[in-house]
DNA sequence: GTCAACATTTTGTCCAAGACAAATAGTCCA
DNA sequence: TGGACTATTTGTCTTGGACAAAATGTTGAC
């Protein structure tokens, strides 16, 4: 039985909004303890969690309430199925596999595998991008724990930046701030990005995530940034993403190039002039090498 | 002007906790905006950020809220001056300016340097664990921006990731699991454990931070852990923290043993039977050594 | 048929004031 | 000096009302 502080922690949902769906739909309908508090059972916080991951798949609580857990599970495994649709999850099914055998040694060996196998770039463009969305579906059908997700996120780290440290950098490369909006808490995107520059031997200034955007103009112009580059994932609020990207840009100076790239930005609307849209980690060479012979045309030598 | 939202992540106070203190004792007293919702000004922030520090190092609200921000600063450093008594700030100040001259390259090639003349222990214990300090001081002092705190971070995980990575393992080794608590974001204590465990050789399955306590348990019995370590920095809820602590120990077996360290727990009174304190990094390896010769004994050969 | 503008529902967060347990400080006494 | 008691301090929970922002549905023009 927990308490409405442990059940916040533990679903991600606020207590304001817990107590909101108690009023408003009638569940989560929790006991109460010896003082009057609210008091809610396993069963209730399962169904809890189920919900806010259906959410963060883009439903909405009112049609999800009624709903048994079952159901509710079943709406989970059958969303990722019509999505997954004619990708072929060979390879992703054996890392997945090996993440649910908790075998973490084999795990990081096969990773490393992978890279030496197939390079730094195609590692991070052909395996990591796509097996990325094939453990967010996992997790979304349940079929992977948080831990389990996090381990994986961890040591993909661990195997990046390890790249990364041992990559000689050019310097007469384009200086490149890297980072995300508040809020913003996935990382990963970022150190992809910067691997694959980094095989391009142009370093980052990567300032990881959560930069308040006062900082990043401050940033750019402290580290003579020829272009920040922003990260945004499918969580990230909308609007604040449009708001944040039109008033970072007339902050940075206008020879500075700003490149916003995540799940996210495919459904931006139309975007502030000097804004260059990423729209897969596949672009991001390619916007190298445009910014490189634009910037080439305008000084030239 | 921040809203309460933004305040509230800002400075690590509730919002119960701010319009408490508002109502109580009249500080702070914030705007309104054009709905009637709470605006906080930048000196106000400020403010709380200081008192926020001056809590978390013993002092009660009530003693604080009336003084001024330029008395709680004088409070705050004559603190730090008391605690950082007969530390020798020379190379801190030398790797702050370094922070402070935007000069990223050298910053990293500086710490590779200090790396490998120490040694990995060294660096971690001798190095490292005072300059988070300076850092962090340096930032609440305002001598450091966001970003160059974020780009400090970075690098030094950059350069302990790729340690880690390529240290070889034992496989005889304890199985340790390292996390953090949900609402703990601070990753770089962990990382220094994880490496100064791997300078012993032994592997980490690392969760990075925000695992939720039921996955905890879940992960350490799948991972069948030896030992489970939980690492607090001193912006975490204190009561949080001892009733995490409370309720994961019972879903542990029995047979593994509970660290918890950070700059938190000396602050946390009794803890429960099975559970570690580690006071500092210094801590780690001896504790490392006490649990082999425990489990020597309990089980010899 | 497609797109944009408007109206409507849904949904989360904020507000206020009251209550009370847990933690801390103060007091008395041996 | 230390232990037991009381008083104060402090954070979090409670209820119910309000309303903006986001999502959805509808209309009308091209």
């Amino acid at each position: 039985m927990l308490n409405i502080s442990q059940v916040e922690r533990d679903t991600g949902l606020s207590k304001d909004t817990l107590r909101m769906w108690e009023r408003r739909y009638g569940f989560p309908q929790p006991g109460r303890d010896a003082f009057g508090e609210r008091l809610y059972d396993a069963p209730q916080v399962d169904k809890l969690r189920v919900i806010k991951r259906l959410m963060d798949a883009g439903q909405r609580p009112g049609r999800l309430m009624d709903k048994s857990f079952e159901e509710l599970t079943a709406l989970a495994a059958q969303q990722t199925v019509a999505r997954a649709d004619g990708t072929p999850p060979a390879a992703h099914t054996d890392l997945i596999a090996l993440l649910q055998s908790h075998d973490s040694p084999a795990l990081e060996q096969h990773l490393t595998h992978l890279l030496l196998r197939q390079g730094l770039q195609q590692f991070v463009l052909a395996t990591l991008a796509p097996l990325n969305v094939a453990v967010g579906e996992a997790w979304a059908r349940g079929d992977l724990a948080i831990f389990e997700e996090h381990l994986y996120t961890e040591r993909v780290q661990g195997v990046l930046r390890s790249a990364i440290q041992s990559m000689s950098r050019r310097q007469d490369s384009p200086r490149v701030l890297l980072t995300t909006l508040p809020q913003e808490q996935h990382a990963l995107g970022l150190l992809m990005v910067e691997t694959l520059l980094a095989s391009e031997r142009v370093p980052c200034i990567a300032l990881g995530t959560q930069t308040p955007l006062q900082d990043i103009a401050t940033a750019a112009a402290a580290h003579r940034a020829d272009i920040v580059a922003l990260s945004f994932s499918d969580a990230f609020p909308l609007r604040a993403a449009a708001a944040g990207i039109a008033s970072l840009r007339p902050d940075l100076a206008p020879s500075t190039t700003l490149w916003v790239g995540g799940s996210l930005v495919a459904r931006l609307k139309q975007l502030p002039r000097g804004v260059c849209r990423i729209q897969s980690l596949a672009d991001v060479l390619p916007a190298l090498e445009a910014w490189r012979s634009a910037s080439n045309r305008s000084a030239p030598g």
